[in-house]
DNA sequence: TTTGTTATTGGAAACCATTTTCAATAGGAA
DNA sequence: TTCCTATTGAAAATGGTTTCCAATAACAAA
């Protein structure tokens, strides 16, 4: 918490170029990271630098190759360390979309949330992220989450929607 | 499907019993799987009977558990098997909680479908089943697969609800 | 009922994403 | 720079699921 606030006061000394770059990249990820007791290193800043950069939904294996290319030394363990880490930590969704391997996303950019949810298909395993019914989802789901906490006695954390079909190149062929 | 008719035929000329003792049981199902050009085997009927007197969500070895009970014979392949086929003809919904096994359930009942979505409790993977908001759900749903069908070009024939949480014994500890 | 065809089976081995183990290394507080 | 220990990479283990193949059983036809 005091770290992240540190980083705010460089960037009023600091140019507007600097802030700019702070805002695509994923530096604002590493305070969080840091806050939560864990050592930054090289291997963890380049897993979070590759998911920053894409909108995909890429595999462990997926971001090793990645990774590995600015970063040779990285091994595929420490890519599933490190996903784990940041799953548990909040910074990154885990999802099964039925294709076998577990595949992630950042769950957050530096503007915030960015909630969506997903189309999948079943025919070639394309994944589309999708925000047009989102505020009436969430509204019904937020609803549903109140009722339901108190009907089952569950305390709601999370929730997951998927819409499975076929694509357009699916369809015709 | 003139199979199913058949079945039909009988009962009119057979006991009242026998009629409650065909919605109770799987009995229903035997038509589906042969409907498909299937052969009804023991296993196969012996892995539908578990699934449709459970509300549980069983996996592959639970459910090759219990039918041993009943016919030792069976192989965890056939089950597997078994339930890879049920899935494809759309008897049987399969299902990933997060612990590392598939979980299946009967997609449908004697009486038609029974629409539900899960709770799931990430300290125990305890499932619940839950009907409550399933009217408002299913119609928030119907409209949003409309516009994404459109707007993405997606034929959605599917879709995948799940709130996750913390069940009450989970909480009190 | 018997027969013939072949879909289906059980068991063993293979597969493959993920986890565990362990000695070597590097992050970062002091 | 030093020291402590969290973190690492490589190799091996794990465990759910799939593949392989010879034996078997479902069932249409006779
Ligand atoms: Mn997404
Ligand atoms: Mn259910
Ligand atoms: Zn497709
Ligand atoms: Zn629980």
């Amino acid at each position: 918490m005091e770290r992240l606030f540190l980083l705010k006061m460089v960037f009023i000394n600091k140019s507007k170029v600097m802030e700019k770059e702070f805002e695509r990249g994923h530096h604002w990820c590493r305070g969080r990271v840091k806050g939560f007791g864990f050592r930054l290193t090289l291997g963890r800043d380049a897993v979070l630098d590759v998911l920053s950069r894409t909108e995909d939904h890429l595999s462990a294996e997926d971001i090793y190759i990645r990774v590995h290319e600015t970063y040779p030394a990285i091994g595929l363990t420490s890519v599933y360390r490190t996903l784990d880490m940041l799953v548990n930590i909040g910074l990154v969704y885990k999802f099964d979309f039925g294709d076998g391997r577990a595949r992630f996303e950042l769950a957050e950019g530096p503007k915030g949330k960015d909630h969506h949810h997903h189309l999948v298909c079943t025919g070639c395993g394309r994944i589309v992220n999708y925000r047009d019914f989102i505020d009436e989802e969430v509204a019904l789901l937020k609803k549903a989450e109140e009722g339901l906490s108190e009907k089952h006695n569950f305390a709601i954390t999370n929730h997951l929607i998927q819409f499975y079909g076929l694509c357009e190149d699916c369809r015709n062929k």
